[in-house]
DNA sequence: CTGAAAGCGCTTACAG
DNA sequence: CTGAAAGCGCTTACAG
């Protein structure tokens, strides 16, 4: 009538110690490599922990050790099946494995509450530190944890004070990069459509439109401004609107992923891909294989989960600097959609 | 001169029982919710946590707990990063998070001793245990691990014996579907472009071209089959001979995501995205806004990520019945590239 | 309802 | 070079 098992049947140090004959503390120091240890004591323990199948608890290790590491890291992303955030964590586990390192991960779906949540939940487990792309906008009560030792790095977005490092794309810039490049092309009347401006990056985003508008002596008009796009048929339903409205834009900028995919559904729908002129901020894969290509402001996520995993990496190893900011450069792609002249104005 | 924390310097439950004027045990009561606990005393020990911040230490608890469960299982997937890797994770992560379990990830890169020294890693963390989408082909190694306790369920491919649970798509069926949906069309040639034979997917998937080719009495001829090809140039390196050949096929049958993407690109390199059918393994975002669009035989990832959470938190729960291969179908979705007419042959 | 003792599997600090 | 004792932060098994 048992139902499930009620304690792992694992051998333990003691019982390779007692099947070789010698003291734990000779196994522990076999399984850790000291190499003040007798060559045939050595081989005894190896031996007996190769026949029991003898495998060392790190949990149980780690609470006894000087240094109380785990050798494990949080990493708290939007979402983990996205593949923005997919591609960040790839690069973070790139850089914890080089290290002995694994990561627990988490997706926030944009939910403080969740944030809030999983954070405890890894500082419950002890991890040596946390990446952390935020979705809240209140992080004191993190200043406790660092005190505690758990260190954390921001990524994408950054803590309201700088009371941490951070890694995080020049939204702004890069931005004002795209809109600049159509203005080149000619365009006067450029859309925007963008994320909720509760989210620090989307309104970065929006700052650089108005700054390559207004740095080209042109005014940011409100009708041809969307914010609080969603979702992508949020986005594709706010371009046809402005698509078939009686004073449509020129072009369009997208201040995201999703946005842009939405948007493109729209000029698709109404067939005019190869009229309106579209930059996207974000990369996404075929945007080249599109009729017209899709011209992107690219972020690199691969590189701001690099950084940010070193940066943390550094922390954790010891290093008391000031919190650092480091800001990763966007890249425009052309790809055809950005170079479209303007149409003729009715 | 020091470099580094030593040791972290977090509150222990002996530090709030000393704060709040109780025994240990009492914290311990308190913190797990015990209900027997005066309630003078459970707001006694809550201020007292809450004025420390302290955090209970899962990993000291799990130590001494009977049931020794870690609420941690591990997953290894091919490469976080990729997007059928990352929505199995999703579903992983969603299905963990209803138990209150957090999800160790790492990638394989279809590399055997990287799994054997990930899946140790995991073991000495004590996970409760592991998913996994092998790259290996032996896990005689792994029924040790499971007598200990540690379950085991397989993604995407079949241990050797039964020997554990698995979750597979229907691979060969859903092969033989899109094969037969270009045949139904009038194509008498179709070539095979897939991933290494040495995956037993990418053997699965061949098989399906087979049966699908010989049920309608049409040859598998060696000249349309290029197998091993291991990434998305190597596919489009392949196409291009083909469709260049004196003797080119009729229509494309791809047998993975990045070998569609491969093909496609050598289609729209040599202008035959309207004239060669093309019916591809896995789905991708914007295949529908392709010119044509690309018709697939689409996996479910959330579905086998989730099915497989599911099955191994049963046995971590104590199911003991025999293992159980659960069979994902797939799903033919199509967009124009496979409803092509064949081309007038010369 | 409450708490002192023992122990989870290991490492530290110390003696031999 | 080796090992017995104490302790990491908690829970178990017991007494009161």
């Amino acid at each position: 009538m048992s139902s499930g098992v009620d304690r792992r049947d694992r051998p333990t140090m003691r019982d390779v110690a007692a099947l070789a004959g010698v003291g734990i503390k000779t196994v522990s120091r076999v399984v850790n490599g000291v190499p003040t240890v007798a060559p045939e004591l050595v081989a005894r323990v190896q031996s007996a922990a190769d026949s029991l199948g003898y495998r060392p608890n790190l949990t149980a290790s780690n609470l006894r050790r000087a240094d109380g590491r785990t050798h494990t890291i949080g990493l708290l992303v939007e979402n983990v099946g996205n593949p923005y955030s997919a591609a960040v964590h790839r690069a973070v586990e790139d850089v914890a494995r080089e290290h002995g390192i694994f990561v627990l991960s988490g997706s926030l779906d944009e939910d403080p509450d969740r944030e809030y949540h999983l954070l405890r939940a890894l500082i419950d487990r002890r991890v040596d530190g946390v990446l952390l792309a935020p979705a809240g906008e209140d992080y004191r009560h993190l200043v406790a944890e660092q005190e505690a030792g758990t260190s954390v790095v921001f990524i994408d977005r950054r803590p309201a004070s700088l009371i941490a490092d951070c890694v995080v794309t020049a939204n702004r810039a890069g931005a004002a990069t795209g809109v600049r490049h159509l203005v080149a092309h000619g365009h006067r009347s450029v859309a925007y459509l963008g994320d909720r401006t509760s989210i620090a990056t989307a309104r970065e985003r929006f700052a650089g439109y108005a700054d390559a508008l207004s740095a080209a002596d042109l005014a940011v008009a409100a009708n041809w401004v969307r914010h609080d796009l969603r979702s992508m048929d949020e986005a594709r339903r706010a371009a046809l609107e402005l698509l078939t409205s009686e004073n449509p834009p020129q072009a369009l900028f997208t201040g995201q992923n999703l946005i842009t995919i939405g948007a493109l559904r729209a000029l698709h729908e109404t067939g005019l891909e190869s009229t309106i002129a579209l930059v996207g901020f974000d990369d996404f894969l075929l945007a080249d294989m599109m009729r017209p290509g899709i011209t992107v402001v690219a972020q690199r996520p691969y590189e701001i989960g690099r950084l940010a995993a070193e940066r943390l990496l550094a922390r954790v190893a010891g290093d008391g600097s000031p919190p650092q900011e480091l800001v990763v450069d966007t890249a425009l792609i052309p790809r055809g959609s950005g170079e479209l002249p303007p149409p003729a104005r009715p």
